[in-house]
DNA sequence: TTGTCAATTCGTTAATTGACGATATGGAGG
DNA sequence: CCTCCATATCGTCAATTAACGAATTGACAA
């Protein structure tokens, strides 16, 4: 493990979107909707920081029928990246973005992924583009 | 402590450049041109790295007469920043760009900044530019 | 197989970043 | 004061990155 993936470890968490998603999954397992939902970014968007999480070993996927979970890669990972996620567990806690998203998912695990879904990958409480023309 | 400097460390930390200073300046302090010799790079693009890991509290400098001398910061910093720098320490060593780069910092200290500064920030050994027309 | 829903990939745009050379700053010494 | 020299800053360019919407892929259910 050399220079590489210590660059990719880093790199992925230095971003600040990232970083609010490996917060977000401190609290457990997230669908992908239910990520796009809380973060109010585009579903393209959210997949590409998802993408690059896992290909530094941060994270990591599960299936479950039409669903995409994704959750902390605590296994088989890089130093880099497991130490850094253990690290991360005690930043950023008081930080006020990192308090409303896990407020938000708070929400969005009350509510589930299915009826995420149905809402267009949005949450109550937040207006998200005008979706009726 | 929030999401802003949790960010600036990252960031300064996760280019391969920076790394590659932080490693160079467990060795010890080190003068700017000693810096400019060891990764053959312009002196305005080193002058930047260092910049930037000072404004992240990774480093700190100092000057004596004509020289500024940049060593880790081991003081007053932030969590992020002390914590990522006592990481550092066991990561990266036999990666081979970090000890190429010791190698020729060991030369770089045996030389002096005054020689070095004398030869136009070069260590003897690799060529760098084609400094007469 | 076909339809549906969700995730990924593609293509574009704007913003950021790293590199460079040229110029400015600011001590040290004349 | 003026000059010299090490370093910092500025302006520019190319490469990378994050965001978006649109099109594609892939899994599930009928």
């Amino acid at each position: 493990m050399g220079l590489r993936n210590y660059e990719s470890v880093l790199k992925a968490a230095a971003d600040p979107t990232r970083v609010r998603i490996l917060k977000i999954l401190e609290g457990g397992e997230m669908c992908v909707c239910q990520v796009i939902a809380i973060l109010s970014l585009g579903q393209s968007t959210v997949s590409k920081h998802l993408f690059l999480l896992r290909a530094a070993g941060l994270i990591k996927d599960r299936r479950d029928r039409k669903w995409v979970y994704y959750s902390l890669d605590r296994g088989n990972d890089s130093p880099y990246a497991a130490r850094l996620r253990r690290n991360l567990r005690g930043w950023l806690n008081d930080d006020p973005v990192v308090a409303k998203d896990r407020e938000r998912a708070a929400m969005a695990r009350a509510i589930g992924p299915i009826a995420i879904c149905e809402r267009n990958m949005t949450l109550p409480g937040r207006r998200r583009k005008t979706a009726i023309p």
